[in-house]
Order: C-alpha cells, then structure tokens, then sequence
DNA sequence: TTGCTTCTACGACGTTTGTCGTATATATTT
DNA sequence: AAATATATACGACAAACGTCGTAGAAGCAA
C-alpha cells in the first residue's frame, strides 16, 4: 500500500527523475539512464526498485517476465515534499528567503522570470 | 581536510540552525535547544558536535572544562550548497521551477513579495 | 539440444547516520 | 571531605543506504 509519508532517498530520486521524465519503464531502460550519469551495476538498479516497490514509491505490471515500473506519486507532490523539508530545516519556514537564494545564485531566463512575476502578481491579487 | 565538500546531514543541520540563530554556544545549550523540538539524550549531541569539529563543519574553544562551538561556513552558503542539490536532483536545475512550485504552495507576505519583485527587476536589469 | 543472454529474487556486506552507555576527570554543593 | 553534578572522550550498536554477487528461471540462437 503506499506509504503516503515516505520520503525518497537521494539514489531513489534519481530513479523517480527517471520515471517521471520517461515514464513507465523496465529495469534495464532505468538502468541504461542511470549509467549516463554514473556507474551503477544492473542489480543495484533492479534492487532499488523493487525496494521502491516494496515501499509504494512506484507500481510496476508485468511484460512477459519483465517489470515495468511506474512513479506512484507524481512529480509534484515529491518535489513539494521535499522542498518543505528543506524550507523547514534550512530557511526556519520563510518561503522568501528560499526564493532569493536561489534566485540570486542561479541565472534565469527572462521568460522563466516573467512566469514568476506572473505567479507574483496573481497571488498579490489573490490576497485582496 | 576538504571542509568545502562536507554536506551536513539532516541531524547536523538541526544543529547549525541553532548556531546560527544564536552563536557560539555550549553543547548544553544546543542540546536544550533541540530537546524543545525533540527528545535527545546529551551525549548524543555531544558526539554529534564532536564529529561535527573533526569534518569542519564546526570550530570550537574552550571556556575552562567547556567547549564552546560556532558554526564554521555560514549560513547563506550553507543553505546555497542544499539548495543546489535539491535543484539538482529534484528540479532538473530549474531554478525557475523551484521557485514556482514554493511559491506557490507556502503563503507570503507582501513585503515579501515585494522584496521578490524587486529581486527580479534588479536581475532583469543586469541582464541587458 | 546446447549454450548464451536476460530476467527476477535474495542474501551479504561495507558505510553512514543517529543513538547511547560507560568511564573518567573536574567542579560544586553540603 | 564526601557526595553529587557536569564535562569530555570513546566505544558499541541498530537501522538505513547503497552496492553487488550468485542462483535459478525463461527466452533466444547455433
């Protein structure tokens, strides 16, 4: 059953990167992705997943004698929880404070900020 | 000793937090403070602290039998380094998106947003 | 059919993390 | 002075993490 509170470790973020950006995939598929990044042997892959698995951080069916998994939570939600968890233990709660970090330290396009000053805007208007 | 690359883990960061807000302080103090939020035995913040000064992550001195520690690296930079690998590997290095997703899920003030729009206008400005 | 490849399952193991207990030295209190 | 409280040092230990090796079943190729 999922575990609604589990949080990923760092080597099962890299897989649930994986998933969410491919989608459904086999063991192999996750694995060949991995070993861009970094040497990983086939095993430690499939043992991560079925470790993932055991834990509700992914689904899979079966393919002939092959797993094909899948991110149960989405992207979203992960992304949320563990940035909460870092606003929470880094920034004492003050979301601000999160963002002019890493806007000041990482360049932006102008495009990526007017969607932010769109998102600005619109939670300015929301408040009235 | 590469002090630089050192990452404190989710314990160590609980501690720093509370040398940053307060400043150098015993590890008596620390480990009152932590038991606010917490149950934590003193010796455990004790070697916590201990191993904290072997990976330079803390410095320390000594007021008669006491050790007084102080966080080594600074906050901003600190939090520069967890940012970034959570941008890394939960972002894809869009620190747009990032900014987007908390942003959009935690309440901020509008003094806060104002100092983010300005932020902004500032780096729009660099840009050209 | 015999062998090579590709799966899953599962156990093992070194590290890291977080937690204390115990020993021992030094203050403080009575 | 004796008892109590408080400090550091150090070793031990369980749980989590990440890594792989080996075994055995299932498919494929000669």
């Amino acid at each position: 059953m999922s575990k609604v509170k589990m949080k990923p470790t760092e080597a099962e973020l890299d897989i649930l990167s994986i998933l969410w950006e491919q989608g459904p995939s086999s063991v192999r598929y996750v694995n060949d992705k991995l070993n861009m990044a970094k040497r990983v042997g086939y095993t430690t892959t499939l043992k991560q997943l079925q470790i993932m698995h055991e834990k509700g951080l992914v689904s899979r069916t079966s393919d002939g004698r092959t797993h094909i998994y899948s991110a149960e939570e989405g992207k979203e939600k992960t992304q949320k929880q563990l940035l909460d968890r870092l606003l929470d233990s880094a920034f004492g709660g003050s979301a601000s404070k999160l963002v002019m970090q890493v806007l000041g330290s990482h360049t932006s396009s102008s495009r990526e900020l007017n969607e932010i000053k769109a998102l600005i805007k619109k939670l300015e208007e929301e408040k009235l």
